[in-house]
DNA sequence: TATTCTAATGACTAATGCTTCATATGAAGA
DNA sequence: TCTTCATATGAAGCATTAGTCATTAGAATA
């Protein structure tokens, strides 16, 4: 049995699962930003974004690249895109892309 | 900003984001299983597996089946098998196929 | 080199999620 | 229907992770 599999999953998901870290993902498709554009657009802490970018990065989701003061990220879409365009599949096969599904519902429900 | 793509993609990974669920997901790949038999297989508690099956049931990651006294679960191969390839491509582009990864490293390290 | 802008780090608390133990349910056979 | 096998559920304690606050570091410019 691969065991291996399961722990890179494992660190795969994990920092797939958390809702800032998918949000920074989200905005990272549209173009490359810097942390405070990031910060910005997530109306949320800068030091809470940038904890949340270490992992990105140590799982090359995402790039960091510094552009004068400015540090740069960039998604990784040669990964990212097909992991994303899988899940969207996933909710349209087997979820009937509405909110009777556990994934799609609110966070009130 | 398509939050509802947030949501639904946080459910779907922190769901994948537990080694005993990943180990179920990979014997299931093998051929589909009774409760008592992935017990067996996983050398964990029956409480535990339950409690574990049930968020991949929940997510369509699997499926259940009674046959007789016993439940069958089976993989959804549809969804599963190209996220697993997908996550596998990733650490051979990225991760170096090596253990210099985090995504790869041992939990001793 | 002092200042400002930008970003990262560390420590602490709060919140989540996991595992375990005990118990309940459900189906089949005696 | 009583017993046994198979599985699910609930509650509780524990461990992990996330978010916040305060501070530090690094780069550019005056």
């Amino acid at each position: 049995m691969k065991r291996g599999l399961t722990r890179l999953c494992y660190g795969f998901f994990s920092t797939l699962a958390n809702p800032t870290r998918l949000a920074i993902i989200e905005l990272l498709e549209e173009k490359p930003m810097s942390v405070t554009e990031l910060v910005d657009a997530l109306g949320e802490e800068q030091s809470m974004v940038s904890h949340n970018l270490r992992p990105l990065v140590r799982c090359h989701f995402v790039t960091r690249e510094r552009r004068g003061k400015n540090n740069i990220y960039s998604l990784n879409h040669v990964t990212m895109d097909p992991i994303m365009k899988a899940v969207e599949a996933h909710a349209t096969d087997f979820c009937g892309n509405g909110t009777n599904c556990y994934l799609q519902q609110d966070e009130a429900t």
